[in-house]
DNA sequence: GGATATTATGGTAACGGTAACATAACCATT
DNA sequence: AATGGTTATGTTACCGTTACCATAATATCC
């Protein structure tokens, strides 16, 4: 492997204009400029990142760390920050936590020993050491898709409590009062805030809230099938279900399918976070749609600007706002589709 | 941020005893072990993998360039590399290139200027000059997915042919003589391994293969509609299609929506590479389905034998078999559903 | 009781870049 | 003619580790 000494050798400089002439700093006649180019191709000379960076104190490297890179929705966020992060010459480290602390601290450890610039992150649990600890090692941090609590921290979020509330008011105006809501766990600031929305569209409708409605489980498809069963066993049924994110509403929809229940006849159904546009058939599902993509450009330029100082001085906290999606599965007025429902158990 | 020295100074040792206790390599006292191990937690020192790997000359980083993370099936592989990596102490770099080979080079050279130790990738066409250039840097490369011509080099991939020949074979059995195939670029060589299957199995039953049946396009859902719509609109219309990949599929059944062309009943469909369970309701696409993950950890695993000299000598091969999965979309036999078709029609 | 391992630690240099500082020729002002 | 900016290049040292070589005390062997 050839060095940069080599490459100084060959076209009679010194290893400093070489330097130079690659990251074009400083000035450089076009003499030598073209000699040292001719020498880096005769060679085949490649730059170490890792001198360079041992060097300079800069490694031009983000990390983004998620709950898991499977789920369409952070491999959407995955690509905004990509690209972002791409378009301003950085490259990105990618690592899942699947949710566990454990593994959480151990990317974050890894990341530090790589010596990145900044972290983009979803928090596992409310109250993160770990941002306190990062802050201690002086990397910047964005928080991603969470509120936190404890420590102050850059964020880029979406509006879930807003989503969930216009989703159960078209329930409600639909004509729907027995809304189950079948939640992510209470420890994630989303799946509360979703059933915050909830709470507070059912309120200014005055309709009572009842315990028995409302599951909590996890962001899966296992789960969202098994909190289905449950809420529909219940007597009287709930005539709607909130799904939480994307994965529990499949699971909804397959535990539907096996009790024979039908979407939207007899029971409606809306969820948070469609499937991506090349991934569906045809959208059925009236869902609370989150900019992922934008989530994640949003987030990889808010830590951009924070490195180069151009970000306002104070943590920000962007909230992307989450809209309505209305497709097949809220189904039609309450009233107006009885008779469906009476044809349909008739038969 | 404290350095090795500082370590060093505090547990009134050599920075060369701290960097053993780190790397528990050589021997050393209990004693010694203990006050290092303080002075590493009291000063919060966390190791600097830059400086490390410019003296030690590995990174302890594999790269993975691939052609689009947002299709489920690389997602999966990507998982799979991954995890394999991880589980050797490895870490991991993404890269897309979206088919282009302007995109690919530059990547590369990212990867090559940060001094990954191996590369995995599924290289943008088919004689990559790339190959003879990481070989002539000395970084060792398993390609993923595709064959490759002109130069070796260690591949790990499907049985596209095998899979494409059975599914035809199944569509064969079920009494299908005009099967149409919607196939990627033919550049490709996954496309090309499905359509010679397709051919192959056609020949066998002395069927003859009709050039207006087979349509050549791009990976993705418009290409797959596009398609789509050109075969269908052929008198006599082709009783079944065969999509080249998942989002093929998907392109295809948004056009026979759009026709009202329904599936299996009046044009059955067959497919390659489903989309993961937790994504799909219900499995309704008859399907080659493709081993994502073990290819991924499998490329991983065939990667780092190389690095640590324990893979055979010679290029290796892998190809991993594709197993048929038979759901809703194939249908039944072409004579016994004639009556469906009628009765249907006939509304 | 001298030879050979085993255990435990350290000094020096080097990995391949670039930051910091220095030098000098050239031109334009004042 | 002295001053100051622009252009062009070089010297030296250092970023934070670990490879390589060396030293020495203690244990083990025949």
């Amino acid at each position: 492997m050839p060095t940069i000494r080599d490459v100084a050798k060959l076209a009679g400089v010194s290893p400093i204009t070489v330097s130079r002439v690659i990251n074009n700093t400083s000035y450089i006649s076009e003499g030598t400029k073209k000699r040292v180019e001719a020498a880096v191709r005769q060679l085949g000379y490649v730059p170490n990142t890792l001198a360079r960076s041992l060097r300079s104190r800069r490694t031009s490297t983000l990390a983004l760390v998620l709950t898991d890179i499977t789920n369409p929705f952070w491999t959407t966020v995955a690509r905004g920050a990509e690209d972002a992060a791409s378009k301003a010459g950085f490259s990105m480290m990618l690592g899942n936590t699947d949710e566990s602390e454990e593994k959480q601290a151990r990317y974050m450890k890894a990341l530090l020993e790589k010596q990145i610039d900044g972290i983009l992150f979803v928090p596992v649990g409310k109250t993160p050491a770990v941002i306190r600890m990062l802050k201690r090692q002086d990397v910047p941090v964005v928080v991603l898709d969470r509120r936190i609590t404890g420590d102050k921290a850059d964020v880029v979020r979406c509006d879930s409590e807003g989503g969930a509330y216009k989703l159960i008011g078209l329930l409600l105006s639909l004509g729907h009062r027995r809304i189950a809501v079948l939640s992510g766990p209470q420890s994630i600031s989303t799946a509360e805030d979703r059933v915050q929305g909830y709470r507070r569209a059912l309120a200014e409708q005055g309709v009572t809230v009842q315990p028995g409605l409302m599951q909590y489980g996890k962001f899966t498809v296992e789960s969202g099938a098994e909190m289905a069963h449950q809420v529909l066993k219940l007597s009287p049924r709930p005539t709607a279900i909130f799904a939480g994110n994307n994965f529990i509403a499949i699971g909804a929809l397959k535990a539907m399918q096996e009790l024979h229940v039908r979407v939207p006849e007899d029971v409606a159904l809306v969820g948070f976070d469609d499937l991506p546009a090349n991934l569906t058939i045809d959208p059925f599902l009236t869902v609370a749609r989150q900019p992922a993509y934008e989530m994640g450009s949003r987030a990889a330029e808010l830590l951009l600007a924070r490195l180069d100082g151009t970000a306002p001085r104070g943590y920000q906290e962007v909230v992307l706002p989450t809209e309505v999606e209305i497709h097949h599965s809220s189904g039609s007025p309450v009233s107006a589709r009885g008779d469906f429902t009476a044809k349909a158990s008739a038969r």
